[in-house]
DNA sequence: CTCTCTGCAAAGAATTTGCAAACAC
DNA sequence: GTGTTTGCAAATTCTTTGCAGAGAG
């Protein structure tokens, strides 16, 4: 038995074909919507809709409205990690990641280890897991060996 | 190598040990507190704060403050499925979930694999996995066999 | 009696929505 | 031109905080 096959539509691995396929969503490629590509391709981390806005200068509420279209259109994707605010990244950088519940830390998680957990989560319990929009949680190392005190 | 234990303090399995906590930990049991203790050990599912003020009749703020007080009392324990309300529950009904991104469904996850789930995080990166806090994500087996349509 | 706890009201953070003007095509 | 998109402001949802009075020990 596998698991089912999760959808993995095709992600624009960079600013031009990201661009390129909002242009094929037959959205239009306002000044703002550009520019909010652009700041996410070119951030090295995931982005808070405020962080997006800054750095597009434009209005929060256009910064929340693009990254919805830009998600529904397969560009860009969002996540959760902890109490805070939604974080959004191009999609062809949903890496599978746990995240520290303390101090907020990030790590990547090969695919042949979130593999093997899908498949024993499937297994147990029939769900098809995902660990790009919620996260596994945890303690990082650092913080698991503070928490023994 | 295994991984490093996650203190388990005692959870009160009952409303009466549950109480019996709240004045060991040198709080006073109001009426209101009492209630909201009840509530959560009378429910079969865990509650939002919304939820438990109704069903206590109490203030909203009070649940909160309630909640959070006895969570750092160690006799109950929230935990965020998506991307509504917190939910709140006894601390010894924190059973390790995985819940549908879809539909909310939830199910629990045996020890035996979660421990086996914990190992290959803890093997792969070093942090301690948990899932009551954060549960594990994914699509059910129904909204899974939808989402291949 | 003292100090904790409560209700009420207001503040806050994150996100969504209504609307007229601005802009892409 | 025409229909999408924007900025601004206001509304929503969830949660926290300030304060004066009520209640537990």
């Amino acid at each position: 038995m596998t698991v089912p096959a999760h959808a993995a539509p095709i992600a624009a691995p960079d600013v031009a074909s990201a661009l390129q396929a909002v242009r094929k969503a037959g959205l239009r490629l306002s000044s703002a919507r550009r520019i909010v590509v652009e700041a996410l391709f070119a951030a090295s981390e995931p982005l808070t809709a405020e962080e997006v806005a800054r750095r597009a200068a434009c209005d929060l509420a256009s910064a929340y409205r693009n990254l919805e279209i830009l998600e529904a259109a397969g560009v860009i994707a969002h996540l959760h990690v902890g109490h805070g605010a939604g974080l959004y990244r191009p999609r062809a950088a949903s890496a599978e990641l746990v995240v520290c519940e303390r101090c907020g830390v990030r790590a990547g998680l090969a695919r042949s280890v979130t593999a093997q957990i899908r498949a024993a989560v499937w297994e147990a319990s029939g769900f098809v897991a995902r660990f790009d929009h919620f996260p596994l949680a945890g303690l990082c190392p650092r913080c698991a060996q503070e928490g023994e005190h």
